[in-house]
DNA sequence: TATAGTGTTTATAAACAGTATACAGTGAGC
DNA sequence: GCTCACTGTATACTGTTTATAAACACTATA
């Protein structure tokens, strides 16, 4: 990641900018794109590269520590935390199976095609084994 | 939806509570449990039964009419409109198939099981066809 | 034409998001 | 050691959003 283009912020979006970077950023820690070990480019460079203030990608970067993803300390760029996943959770996995419901929903509100959304849950489900 | 069980409002949860009111209607209208010329519960009662204020429910019902699921007119107890979906929008797909990932993403940092997901995946793919 | 129902409007308080600025720790090079 | 350029932190401040409250206005019906 040592450029921004990975990331992509909607600053019109009705998500906050905070939470669009943390989101975005999260995808790329589970996929493995930023593993273990890597450092992040500091709160200056990425809200540079971003358009926004540097506090606003400090206080993502802050929400991912408490995540268990970053660890950051004052004075060091942040870096990627070997990480467990937490133990499965009953209630997750019901959450989980809401807001998918909820998200195919809205895309179908939205004009997406039945054929294009079942096509895109079976290719993220086919990914997902391994 | 005579009674209000089919949707839960969490209070503490990050997302709003007129988006969590928006995104649950939306879902029960796209699909068809909520049909065209149904008889929506009014601001006050449905308001009473999620224990917020009926403003918050009458701003929800502002944005679904917005989006042309529902007519409502001073006075009167808002309603299903039969509803075309617009057109099928590249923006919109590609919108998709990111919120979708980072769905995903979340989730399996939550502690949901890859097997969990690709079963969830795999059976909202399969009915979606009609 | 009451009256009990409906959604609307305006005002308010609190929480949140984003920014600006001053601060403080870290580490490489001198 | 010192310095300098880099890191993240803390506080204050602004505008926006969220949720509520209360007064309002329209509709249907008895």
């Amino acid at each position: 990641m040592s450029d921004g283009t990975q990331i992509r912020i909607d600053l019109d979006a009705s998500t906050p900018v905070n939470r669009q970077i943390v989101d975005q950023i999260r995808t790329l820690l589970v996929e493995g794109v930023l593993p273990p070990g890597a450092d992040l480019p500091s709160v200056r460079r990425l809200a540079t590269d971003l358009g926004v203030h540097f506090a606003t990608v400090a206080d993502a970067y802050r929400t991912l520590a408490e995540e268990g993803w970053l660890e950051i300390s004052h004075g060091r760029s942040a870096r990627v935390l070997p990480r467990r996943a937490p133990a499965a959770d009953r209630e997750a996995d019901e959450l989980f199976r809401r807001r998918l419901r909820q998200l195919v929903a809205e895309a179908r509100s939205q004009g997406v095609s039945a054929k294009k959304i079942a096509s895109e849950l079976d290719s993220l489900a086919k990914g997902m084994t391994p």
